[in-house]
DNA sequence: GTGAAAGCGCTAACAC
DNA sequence: GTGTTAGCGCTTTCAC
């Protein structure tokens, strides 16, 4: 049914290599016009398409890259999946879409199946504690991975200036005037939650204050509004900032519940700028965060992977004032 | 560095077809419990992985599935690509990711590519207008295609009971008393937004009505900003329901600039109740719509496709009431 | 129960 | 300029 490359050079009536140079464009300059177009002809008459399962056989290589996310219907690995997606495509890579779901036994199975794939490189956002022998496995191996959004120790990640610019949001409420900020942060194994946590507090110590209340969420919805509950219930704040913005929703969420105005009663903050792209001039009031790029750090990662890069990057993010903090919507 | 199965076979002492054997539980019974484990100890002890493209070559089979949707960071198509990941997980198929963009020449060069991969199948969400040639290449080469979402003539596929759905939403609406309806309808060439339309219009219609209004947007949050505002401008309507929830949210934007609340003075209705997932507590106004499971859309598709059910499938949504129409908020 | 040998479809030396 | 040949790593008859 499927034309092989001997039927195509029987119908050109030449030897199947003569196929071969012209698809792989061999010796194009050398060769004789009227083979090469009889050549053309012959593939377009049988419909002719390599078969990628010999030309990776043969060639050692696969031009195949694998993307291992913790959820892909999260918006933020979603548009770092596109990143990598849209380097993939132009560079004529074909990309493998793997979704732990957050969970390291699932996550170790893809590593496997990405190394049985001869995947020539890895985009990985891990887990909280991926699974070491898999990690092994794959450098035992040779194959690259690069880390996208978190740290882990031994491999190259692109990552944005999440405790450089966390210490600017945090400059920035205190220059509002806030002054008892309660803290959500995200899972405490991941590097994304602990740098921001850090600038936090790094803008805190150097004005000679402290954290008035800190909660550890996962970086969901449900653990934002949770933890805010529980702040609000129990403590005196004039500000809550989260980990991330799906947090400091949930955040909002709380704050509405008790009946608390925004940023009237209580100054909210997040980060990413990610989740509420379509709803960005909807959402009211409209959350004061820190912008990362996402889908451009996916784009950088691809590159990284595909140009043998080994280095790590760290690409600079935008704080972007919302209305829920006082001077904001004072100023307007 | 790699180890291949003739040096499997070597360090075991065996053939490798006997390899080959205990890999694929060939045979397991007809073989020598010692011989086997020798095997074993051997894969284990040079950490060998067969390597997939000499498989494929061999047995012409890829178990390769191929997923091109529109756009991965819109959460319907996410949850969609999730759905067709986990059946493939399960099956131990390997997922290829594209993403159209929209746009039919990129379908088209992704289709071409999906073909060169040899996939044993595909799922697709096509564009308005898919290449009707790189449609003909697949069938011609006997590729299974199956269709989530929307329709395309001649391809089975897995959709909503959108028409049924949209008529009842239309009901639902009328009994509530509401008269002058606009509809913001999704694009006119995508099955899904046509058959919503006709469901509503098919309720107005067994009603002795009609539509007040009828603008044509593309399914995104903007359009159905920019509708909503020239319906609200110029004419009287005292409801406007979207082709989907995205546009929905437009709608409500821009009845908060007219300064019209909701449903005081507008009633407010979508389609699909996934865009807004991880906020469905918080948005104020709650959103009337109907509930997609476009998850289990995702599930479905991928199962027929592995298991080689050529039948198209319609599967049942359900109406969900929110706080954007009269009744629901009184009801309170 | 296990081995020998052929061949999947392609590409790259090496001839000529 | 183009053809011949070998072989990538695996599976699968067919022997014995």
């Amino acid at each position: 049914m499927r034309a092989t490359i001997r039927e195509v050079a029987e119908h050109a009536g030449v030897a199947p290599c003569t196929v071969s140079r012209v698809l792989n464009d061999h010796a194009a300059d050398h060769m004789r016009p009227e083979t090469k177009e009889r050549v053309l002809a012959a593939i377009r008459a049988l419909d002719y398409t390599p078969v990628k399962a010999a030309q990776r056989l043969r060639r050692q290589r696969t031009h195949v890259l694998g993307i291992l996310v913790p959820d892909i219907t999260n918006l933020y690995f979603a548009l770092l999946t596109r990143g990598v997606e849209s380097v993939a495509f132009e560079r004529g890579y074909t990309a493998l879409i793997c979704d732990s779901n957050h969970e390291p036994e699932r996550e170790a199975r893809y590593l496997d199946m990405l190394l049985a794939e001869d995947v020539e490189g890895v985009l990985l956002v891990p887990t909280g504690r991926p699974d070491a022998r898999a990690m092994q496995r794959l450098a035992d191996r040779g194959v690259r991975v690069i880390l996208a959004d978190r740290r882990l120790d031994g491999f190259p990640v692109v990552e944005a200036d999440n405790r450089a610019a966390s210490q600017r949001l945090g400059e920035h409420l205190l220059g509002l005037g806030y002054a008892r900020i309660a803290y959500v942060a995200g899972p405490a194994d991941v590097s994304t939650a602990e740098d921001r946590l850090r600038g936090f507090r790094d803008a805190l110590r150097h004005a000679g204050k402290k954290l008035a209340s800190l909660r550890l969420g996962t970086f969901t919805f449900e653990s934002g509004f949770q933890c805010a509950r529980e702040i609000l219930q129990r403590e005196e704040v004039d500000a809550i900032v989260a980990g991330n913005d799906l947090m400091a929703f949930g955040v909002l969420r709380a704050a509405e519940e008790e009946g608390l105005s925004v940023p009237g009663d209580l100054g909210v903050a997040g980060f990413d700028h990610v989740p509420h792209v379509p709803y960005a001039t909807f959402l009211r009031p409209e959350l004061t965060t820190v912008e990362v790029p996402v889908h451009e750090m996916g784009r950088e990662a691809a590159r990284r992977l595909l140009d043998g890069e080994d280095g790590s990057l760290r690409l600079t993010t935008t704080l972007v004032p919302g209305g829920t903090c006082i001077a904001q919507r004072s100023g307007k």
